[in-house]
DNA sequence: CTGAAAGCGCTTACAG
DNA sequence: CTGAAAGCGCTTACAG
């Protein structure tokens, strides 16, 4: 296993190792001639440079680090593709890190981006722990956040989307249906917490009761579970509030659920209840749903946070700014106007 | 960004720098005491030993790579995570390399842990171009493929479904429903076209006619793309196959597809069309669908392919053989007994 | 445009 | 059990 090294592809050529250097740097000072010599040697020898002796050298190993908060979980991909894309057109190599929801992967993960002396790290936390905090305090590489928001003591910016202003244009949405008995139901998370602020400051605003189902036992995280999850919720919500005529679930595999619910009960999706998530996952868009949901740039959003990362590298201008992406509504047919027969109903 | 070196530990402790060499690479000749000394300097200090440099003087840099097909592909995550657990388990690196189905971007992960002098690579390649084999027999670190299965003039071992055996098994199980008429949609790429062999070998040997529908223009990687591609495929298989009773699809999304198909057009499943797909993916088991499958141990698989790996990097016996796991049928909703009205259609 | 030399931060025999 | 020294494969001023 001893490999070919740049002091070999100097002798073989008869030049010092520092031109074969200049070489593999692109450096400018380095004759056309000698240039092409050394092209030739490099690939007759299959001489391939070893990384790890370059970053000892170098100051930077033009290398970033992101993590996946769960790799069975395709909601984070079109983040990772714009952060990856962003990074390779910038020259960077991108190391992803699969958490799978845990926080000591977290800290290991950080702890690996120093020991290998990453230029730049990307994180998605599930949680800002006092031991991540202090970590990340110490730790000398530029860190952005991802669809996570750090303590605001902490400097570290972040980039997400607005999930309250998406709640807010959900419940305008809903109301215009005609709608007043709306209810929402609760993923027990940073995100799920800011969707839920905007649903209940938005129904107040329009002076209507806020009306929470949560179901704080069950894990809603991955696909199956959160479907698993809005099914259940529906009998504790129909027995709390009968006479609910719109359900605004806080991701669209949780309203998928209340569909399954409502499906396996006779209740007619959107005449009897309308039903609409947030995400905009593909699934939503599968023809058996159609379902109302909110939605952003996914793809944009790993982009930006990719970019605010490279200026923070190149240290240009001080301020390291937060992101919030901007929302839209996705219209389908999951929501309708309340219709009469659901209005002659409350009134008896 | 002068971080503290082994030397500043050295220093700071008035030891030698082989001493705290010495603990961070746990040797056993160490002073408990010198050892606690230290142990409590690197605290103080926040020492974080410098990978780079650890792994130009070593032989090893305990980091394994693994192709991700496509990070948007939530398929291949639970194979992901076997080799993880297993890699880290013993101790070692995972570095995720996301292709994006891009043939060049392959390449240049092999490229790349051939710089970082990675200890293994598991590879995924879409398809296996002489460029990348060219390349394979370049580099000196033990590969293996998962989910693929290279050329066998290739020497590389493979650790994959027996996609063959399964659709035999899918076969077996439609024509025990009584279906004669039972059509396959292909996908085209290795696997597809090994379920197809499984399905034309196993149809002959009933004395059946294979019947394939293929759109070789159509993107089916993707979930979405591959619904569409499911829906697309109907027209063709209906107008030429009017008899069908049975479809066997290559994919679960695919199968899908056909389902859509169905629903819009007034076609009952299973009552008057049987549907089954293959890979198990968790949406083929929503209440909607409940497809029939068939199944293997995805995470066993990426496991095994990781334990194949670890069994090469360490030269354990000289024999690579490759793993072909055995599958199983799922019985879901979406097959049934070919029924009477059909029947005396067809005699119509 | 090129080479000799020092240095990057670590590990690893070799002495003692 | 510990230290001094050589070496890992590269880069980077410094000369010329």
């Amino acid at each position: 296993m001893c490999l070919t090294t740049i002091r070999d592809v100097a002798n073989y050529l008869g030049v010092s190792v520092s031109t074969v250097s200049r070489y593999l740097n692109n450096h400018p000072d380095l004759n056309e001639e000698t240039r092409q010599k050394i092209e030739k040697a490099i690939r007759e020898l299959d001489y391939v440079p070893n990384s790890a002796a370059r970053n000892v050298s170098r100051l930077s190993t033009r290398t970033i680090g992101l993590t996946i908060p769960d790799i069975q979980d395709s909601y984070f991909s079109d983040n990772a593709y714009g952060v990856e894309r962003c990074m390779l057109e910038n020259g960077y190599t991108l190391i992803y890190g699969s958490l799978n929801r845990s926080p000591k992967r977290m800290l290991d993960f950080v702890q690996y981006a120093r020991e290998m002396r990453f230029d730049g790290l990307i994180i998605t936390p599930e949680e800002w722990s006092e031991e991540l905090l202090t970590l990340l305090r110490r730790t000398e590489i530029p860190v952005v956040a991802l669809r996570r928001r750090p303590p605001e003591t902490s400097e570290i910016p972040y980039v997400d989307a607005d999930h309250y202003g998406g709640a807010c244009r959900m419940v305008e949405h809903l109301t215009g249906l005609g709608h007043r008995s709306i209810c929402h139901i609760l993923l027990n998370t940073d995100i799920g917490r800011e969707r839920m602020r905007g649903y209940v400051d938005s129904m107040e605003r329009c002076g209507l009761e806020p009306r929470i189902i949560s179901l704080p036992e069950m894990p809603a995280h991955k696909t199956m579970d959160a479907i698993a999850y809005g099914r259940e919720a529906m009998p504790e919500l129909l027995s709390r509030y009968p006479d609910t005529t719109a359900v605004f679930a806080s991701t669209d595999p949780i309203g998928i659920g209340v569909m399954e619910y409502a499906r396996n009960h006779g209740i007619c999706v959107p005449d009897d209840l309308s039903v609409s998530g947030s995400g905009d996952l593909e699934i939503a868009s599968l023809s058996w749903f159609e379902m109302t949901t909110i939605a952003f740039e996914r793809y944009e959003l790993g982009r930006r946070a990719a970019e605010l990362l490279l200026k923070m590298i190149r240290k240009e201008d001080g301020r390291k700014e937060s992101i919030l992406f901007d929302t839209h509504l996705v219209l389908r047919k999951s929501t309708a106007h309340l219709n009469d027969r659901k209005e002659k109903e409350k009134l008896l």
